[in-house]
DNA sequence: ATAAGTTTATTACATATGTAAGACTAGGAA
DNA sequence: TTCCTAGTCTTACATATGTAATAAACTTAT
């Protein structure tokens, strides 16, 4: 798998919502966004504009409108997230994480009975 | 807790030497990173010297060197990362994580294991 | 006291990112 | 067919980051 163009932080804002309703138009994409940020149409034009060439995205004229889809799978993209974070800050090792989060206090009782339930399930076939 | 500020991957790596081996001068720290990257000692004095900026480290002058002291901690720090990670790609909630890591198959066996057994510990006293 | 050398400070420059205005173009109305 | 306008493309500018060279300053040996 090689490795998915990096994606900046506003970028990701525009992203989430283009893999939640892809394919998606310019002026839908910034009807959202304008709702949930303070950004100007051009500035979220701009972001589309510099997706497209960093491969994230492809669109598709439709008559004068543009309408865009993504190259990659949002999951494909976390996944990429993940690793690297966890390389940096945990030396690639999901325990130690775990194992930070558990000293720090943040899970709640709750969420570590989650968890170990999540764990406790049958694990899916042909993972070893 | 107030925000601590950010540090640029380069500069992180730059950290990592000097959470562990503080307090530590220039020098120190630029023979450790020669033998881990191929940056110039010039690059290195940058990078630290925008720490400084950035207040991430303070330095006492000892003769004619700096040494130099983070002003937190690494875990501090990396609490920070650790949850603007997950917010930005699991909603903030650490099942979601686990959830795609466990789907996606990147946890052997053994792992699941020892995350399992974390969980079953007792939890620290005090924290409910 | 001064020169030499070591160490720190200033300046440099390209790319990335946040944020946006202005120019250009083509589809649709007249 | 022509013009208007919605929509896209180009340009802009400040800050951040990667990467470093050159200038200035301070220690210490002479």
């Amino acid at each position: 798998m090689k490795a998915l163009p990096k994606i900046s932080e506003a970028e990701y804002e525009v992203m989430k919502i283009v893999w939640n309703y892809a394919p998606i138009s310019t002026n839908e994409i910034t009807e959202h966004l304008t709702r949930t940020t303070d950004w100007s149409p051009k500035t979220i034009q701009t972001l589309i504009k510099r997706l497209v060439n960093k491969g994230v995205l492809t669109y598709e004229k439709r008559s004068r409108v543009f309408v865009y889809t993504p190259l990659f799978e949002q999951n494909e993209y976390i996944g990429q997230e993940s690793r690297s974070f966890l390389d940096r800050f945990y030396n690639g090792n999901f325990t130690s994480m775990l194992t930070a989060f558990l000293d720090s206090g943040r899970l709640s009782d709750t969420e570590i009975h989650t968890l170990r339930a999540l764990l406790s399930k049958d694990p899916k076939k042909g993972d070893r």
